[in-house]
DNA sequence: ATTATAATGATACTTTATTCCATTTGAATG
DNA sequence: CATTCAAATGGAATAAAGTATCATTATAAT
């Protein structure tokens, strides 16, 4: 080990993030373009100029070309900012906010498009929904840390369940109505929550 | 049309359910000894005796064969049974619990070892979570209709994701602690959220 | 008893996904 | 800059899920 190796940047690693981003491209282009049933890895590959093998030690289904994000360390982040004073509550709105407040238009459009395809195609919105479940798994970590209790107390469990709860049909409604705006749909439906489910 | 011919029980109708049961039964068995992904259809088949295209034809997947209930029914009807003076959350709640307290031991056992095997494969849990969302958008209606609402209403619409939510968390957490009684592990968290999630 | 309809089994086929191995490519070192 | 090492890749072979078709068998209706 020399002077400076610690960053994993170097052209390999860049030039995998570049496959894969490129891979997910095109993905989505045929899907749209054909469906996502219709499409099959060998044609995604083909487009990406790799190989079937190669796509599936990028990703290890072909559900998980769309449902492949990053976007937990980011949440987890947001939340563990949130000043201790708020509720839980309060703070899971707020995090889930932040991070959709920064997004670029075309980050928003990417976005957008992936959630009416995976709300669309049953077999993405299982694969989404268990997804869902791991992101649940890590907040109920999070929030029991922040209360003051264990991770395996059923209230705990049943307030991150909550959240996720929310969190689907929001999902659900925005892919229904793309062109209404996702975090105040998101804002909206954590008031109702807030003020105790007013029906 | 004879005298009596309503009533769509016949050998044909009685053979099939029995095949059916039979079929998730031996299913149920093997993953059990051998675990689901290492269970074949041809397996599930060749011990229910029946051919590999007659199990397609009861069950569209193999998902399917773990997955198939019909509860939605029998939770509508105790849904609009519920009297009027109670909130929606209650009823819900109550809708909820009727169902499981009139189930026998050996219903119970059956619901145990599904919901373990459900919640521990990933496919399943997929595929399960899927059909929950059916189960919400049937809810979004009975709930719209019981308040007044549109069913496109985002208060609606949540109200129904959190119920989701609240039974989501608690199926894990059976799968976790399958000691517990899991009407009661429902019940306490339905208080919870009742009690506007006291953390 | 006969005719019509529905369920079944057998076969062939497509696609997804996995595995193994030989080859290529980038990284690190003297 | 050449060489060595490790990682990424492509190709081929394989297994299981799921689909489509058709002949056969069993049930229903008259």
């Amino acid at each position: 080990m020399s002077t400076e190796n610690k960053r994993n940047i170097g052209l390999r690693e860049r030039k995998k993030a570049k496959t894969m981003a490129n891979v997910q491209m095109h993905a989505m282009r045929l899907f749209r373009e054909l469906g996502y049933n219709a499409t099959t890895v060998e044609q995604i590959a083909e487009a990406a100029e790799i190989s079937p093998s190669t796509f599936f030690r990028y990703f290890s289904t072909k559900e998980d070309v769309v449902i492949t994000d990053n976007y937990d360390p980011l949440l987890i982040a947001a939340f563990e900012d949130q000043p201790s004073d708020l509720s839980p509550l309060q703070a899971v709105r707020n995090a889930m906010l932040s991070g959709m407040v920064d997004m670029s238009p075309d980050e928003l459009d990417t976005m957008r498009e992936r959630n009416q395809l995976i709300m669309t195609v049953p077999e993405l919105r299982g694969a989404s929904l268990n997804n869902l479940i791991q992101t649940m798994q890590l907040f109920t970590e999070l929030v029991a840390k922040r209360v003051g209790r264990k991770p395996d107390d059923l209230a705990v469990r049943t307030f991150a369940g909550i959240v996720v709860g929310v969190n689907i049909s929001v999902m659900l409604y925005y892919a229904e109505n793309p062109d209404k705006d996702f975090s105040k749909l998101m804002d909206e439906a954590f008031s109702n929550l807030e003020n105790g489910l007013p029906l």
